[in-house]
DNA sequence: TATTGTCAACGAAAATCTTCGTACTTCCCG
DNA sequence: CGGGAAGTACGAAGATTTTCGTTGACAATA
């Protein structure tokens, strides 16, 4: 009965995640479909982390059918500044510069994507610093 | 012995990772003192991080004297850059651009963060894209 | 030499994460 | 009604992470 927010996804929580935003709500067997074409895990293996995810709080589960339906419980943006922020603070004092530095530099970003990010940093600085 | 590149350090192995960059080389002693002021660990946890860290490559430690010294086998931001790439592959698909918009709406950025994002900007695109 | 304090090593417990095997339930089809 | 197929639930094992208690080595000193 987690009312408040759910805790940071694990690397393996995360994945099923990944696939249930991607495909919106799903049975057990669909995401064991979808996501067996990467990964190699058996089918209760899935279940068992969903039920799991289930207790936590990361997913909701429609038990109308008997094929359960679950759902992510939060978006994905959200979950994406959940783990950013984490990250941000275990790692980077909090300072959202060097987190930025540290991802452009890691990951060659392409002429789109840093034109892109310079309309965002427009947007930011022009929208009143706040 | 771990010849290669060290594994992504846990939660706790950051936190003593962050005291050794700050403080430089450092006793497990040491470590503990400055650590203890905000987290609550017994010395003997802290030392066994430590060795831990120790197998995995993630520390260096010199045995010369008693109390062995231990040092960071990476710099901080080679970690950072580990941490941030991991997480753009596991939550991002690789997209940079998506996990600096939400670093930059997750914290506010200020004025001068922003222009100095610019800047970098300004040297990846002048740089030749490569 | 006996005592006291500092330190690393060892082992183990507790918690969490990951992975499945097995069993039980339900539905459909003959 | 009697299977088989498709589901979930249960429990447990292995791996990893986090946490310490205990022990033994060493060093300074009284």
């Amino acid at each position: 009965m987690p009312k408040s927010d759910p805790p940071r996804p694990t690397d393996a929580e995360l994945e099923i995640l990944k696939v249930l935003w991607r495909r919106g709500p799903s049975t057990v067997r669909e995401v064991f479909k979808d996501h067996s074409r990467s990964k190699d895990f058996g089918y209760t293996t899935i279940l068992k982390l969903m039920q799991i995810m289930s207790e936590k709080g990361l997913v909701v589960r429609d038990e109308r059918e008997r094929a359960h339906v679950y759902k992510p419980r939060v978006r994905e943006e959200q979950t994406q500044r959940q783990l950013v922020g984490d990250l941000l603070q275990r790692a980077f004092d909090g300072s959202a510069t060097k987190l930025v530095m540290q991802a452009l530099s890691s990951e060659k970003a392409s002429a789109d994507e840093l034109s892109e990010i310079r309309k965002l940093l427009d947007e930011l600085e022009g929208g009143g610093g706040r």
